[in-house]
DNA sequence: TCTGGGGTCCTAGGACCC
DNA sequence: TCTGGGGTCCTAGGACCC
């Protein structure tokens, strides 16, 4: 018995943190705008109440673009590029920091307004989700077309919509007529308008598998449709390999996930200049103790205790190595965090500048469950049973 | 012009237990 | 005494996504 063709629809909003800078800034609007860098690109504001911009050519710095508006991506500019990059690309952009707090604001306005529909939403990011339309009457393009309103009448801002009858399908499509677009995308349409692109632009081919595909002469999705189960298998080993055939296709049968907790959090910094672990100390401390604290604040604002804490460092030449260790009771402490990250330390090398430092937890569990569990009676392991 | 920060999932080997 | 297999946990690294 076959299940219904299900109708999933992927929702994107258009340059999200940008559009939203350009509802602050509106006299930005047609110009080319980068978000990303550092606190010091804000903005000033003058005398007679108008503001000065920073220009892209007077960053200087480690960061890489967050965002960029559709003008600066004609000039080249896109997420995560180096900045000193996208400078050297569009000089006269305007720089302007990146704001979370706004954005995050922006975000629940978006998804409330799509809330007002059904809540079969899963949430994929500050900026997009997928919503299984399938129990909802009418036609797609209509429900589409209705939510792009709300969206926009919530927020002010526009997104792009697919329908389709998978997430990866919907993914895809939303892509398509970008911005602003509403794409119905059914299997007849699969070898027109999914063939010609590029494997890249599949969810879950980045650029490692991407760059292989195309030296195997499998460029785009219609070369992948048409490709050789062998030679797929010896590239890429069984499981995917046949993910990679089925995606040709437009086959996905995973369901949505509308609810989910937190696997890990962590923070992690990258310096301004490479620290030595012996020259630099002290500052390497100080920023240490500080992702410590940071991570026991997250938890404890966001209600969880942690099992297995881990740190990353990231040396001057960017090899990175990851160390953690399973603590037997779980701790949202920052103290506790740092004396099981020290462990961690002692055991890469140390010999070279750092570049990156981070702090991670995992094997979450709920604060709350942590506190209704019986705390058990500390009890010596006896070497032999003792008689009654 | 060198490459952010926050995540998830997968793989693979070794320890350990039954 | 030898053989064997399955299952779970821990750790490290890497690909990928937003």
């Amino acid at each position: 018995m076959n299940s219904p063709t299900r109708r999933i629809a992927h929702l994107d909003m258009d340059a999200f943190y940008a559009s939203v800078e350009l509802l602050r800034y509106p006299e930005l609007r047609g110009r080319a705008v980068v978000i990303g860098g550092g606190r010091n690109s804000a903005p000033q504001v003058l005398e007679d109440g108008s503001r000065r911009f920073a220009k892209l050519r007077d960053y200087a710095g480690r960061g890489v673009v967050t965002t960029s508006t559709y003008e600066a991506r004609a000039l080249g500019v896109f997420s995560a590029m180096g900045m000193m990059k996208a400078a050297a690309l569009a000089p006269d952009a305007i720089l302007l920091p990146t704001d979370f707090d706004s954005y995050r604001h922006y975000s629940r306005l978006f998804k409330a307004a799509v809330r007002t529909f059904t809540d079969r939403i899963e949430d994929r990011g500050i900026d997009e989700i997928y919503i299984d339309l399938t129990d909802l009457a009418g036609e797609p393009a209509d429900i589409g077309r209705r939510i792009k309103d709300a969206v926009h009448q919530a927020t002010g801002l526009t997104c792009s919509i697919c329908v389709a009858p998978n997430k990866l399908l919907a993914k895809i499509g939303s892509e398509l007529d970008k911005p602003d677009g509403l794409t119905i995308l059914t299997p007849a349409d699969i070898p027109l308008r999914v063939w010609p692109l590029q494997v890249r632009k599949v969810n879950g081919i980045g650029p490692k598998a991407a760059q292989k595909l195309t030296t195997l002469g499998l460029a785009m999705v219609g070369d992948l449709a048409a490709a050789d189960a062998g030679l797929l298998q010896d590239n890429f080993g069984r499981s995917y390999s046949a993910w990679l055939m089925q995606v040709a296709q437009g086959h996905d049968e995973r369901p949505l996930v509308v609810e989910s907790e937190p696997k890990s959090i962590s923070r992690e910094t990258t310096f301004e200049r490479d620290l030595h672990p012996r020259h630099d100390r002290p500052a390497l401390s100080s920023a240490f103790t500080g992702l410590c604290v940071r991570v026991a604040d997250d938890l404890v604002r966001k209600g969880y205790v942690g099992r297995t804490i881990g740190i990353k460092l990231r040396y001057d030449d960017f090899h990175t190595v990851t160390r953690d260790l399973t603590l037997d009771e779980p701790t949202a402490d920052a103290s506790e965090i740092r004396r099981a990250a020290t462990e961690c330390l002692r055991r890469v090398e140390l010999n070279r500048k750092l570049r990156l430092l981070g702090v991670r937890i995992s094997t979450l569990t709920s604060a709350s469950e942590q506190a209704l569990k019986p705390r058990l009676p500390v009890q010596a392991d006896l070497p032999f049973a003792s008689d009654e």
